[in-house]
DNA sequence: TATATATGGATAA
DNA sequence: TATCCCTATATAA
């Protein structure tokens, strides 16, 4: 389930749980047994999120993850210091008496130094989800290509953190046309998408889901401006805790169905390699 | 039991 | 564009 948010929300999360604190380092699975061990026993100093990039300080090393489509790696509570033994797929285990996490099925899980980080921190385009970043920079790349704005936006060297969840939600949230070619798009329509993806990202992260149905967006940024939010976390086994909204999406997965805009059917096609979900009807050319 | 699919991305061709 | 990697789950057979 990752898109950026997920890896935001996972990196407050290791904070939050480890932080300050000696892990425990283990692969039940045996591929990083090598690289556990090196972390095995050291203080976890932080944790940051870089697009779908996760990067972890544990001692004098730097751990780098990409979950790529089918990782998770929860982290949750061991009351009393009692965890459930690890599943056989279990890449890496960090564990203290108080929480324990597992790390499965990611596409990357290796050991950097800085130079490395920056030089991945560096391919990417600005994130939605972080400070002080330039979306100008996207929009000179998109300004520059005859690709469609809905193959760009799955390009993390455009912009970091957008999967494909959020580019079929956005591009219908401001009614852009998924074809249309990036030198074609206005400097305004590149904003509101960018301005969108500010406003949406950071209460995917917040709540652990994406949410861009405007009624369920209202209620969530209600919720976090009343202070009321229920952080989402998960139990001893995995039981989800915390506000949480029906799932419920605009055109994701939501081929043949009416467009909730203007009722006209919605369709899918093949886009950077993904199942692109779209309204022909009222996603146009801005 | 087998197959398809999934919110990703690298690499081969 | 096709193939591969990594795992879990849903659906088909």
């Amino acid at each position: 389930m990752p898109e950026g948010h997920t890896i935001h929300a996972l990196a407050a999360r290791l904070e939050r749980a480890f932080s300050g604190r000696v892990v425990a380092a283990s692969s039940p699975q045996g591929r990083f047994a090598a690289d556990a061990a090196r972390l095995d026993g050291h203080e976890l100093h932080g944790a940051r999120a870089h697009g779908k990039h996760l990067f972890v300080d544990i001692g004098p090393a730097t751990l780098h993850v990409h979950l790529g489509l089918i990782g998770s790696f929860p982290v949750r509570p061991a009351p009393g210091g009692v965890v459930p033994a690890p599943l056989p797929t279990v890449r890496l285990r960090l564990e203290t008496d108080a929480h324990y996490a597992d790390l499965r099925g990611p596409m990357t899980c290796t050991l950097v130094d800085a130079e490395r980080e920056r030089e991945i921190v560096g391919t990417l385009g600005p994130d939605p989800l972080r400070k002080r970043q330039r979306p100008e920079r996207a929009r000179q790349r998109i300004s520059k290509s005859r690709k469609g704005i809905g193959e760009l936006l799955m390009d993390q060297s455009v912009v970091a953190g957008v999967g494909n969840v959020y580019r079929c939600e956005v591009l219908h949230r401001q009614a852009v046309d998924p074809l249309t070619a990036g030198r074609d798009l206005s400097p305004d329509a590149w904003t509101a998408l960018w301005d969108d993806l500010v406003l949406l990202m950071p209460l995917g992260a917040a709540f652990s889901q994406i949410l861009t149905m405007p009624d369920q967006v209202e209620a969530a940024r209600r919720l976090r401006r009343s202070g009321r939010a229920r952080a989402v976390t998960e139990s001893l086994t995995g039981e989800r805790l915390g506000d949480h909204f029906e799932r419920r999406f605009l055109v994701y997965k939501r081929t043949g169905l009416a467009c909730p805009r203007c009722a006209a059917t919605v369709q899918d096609r093949t886009v950077a390699g993904r199942t692109l979900y779209w309204c022909p009807a009222c996603q146009v050319r801005r």
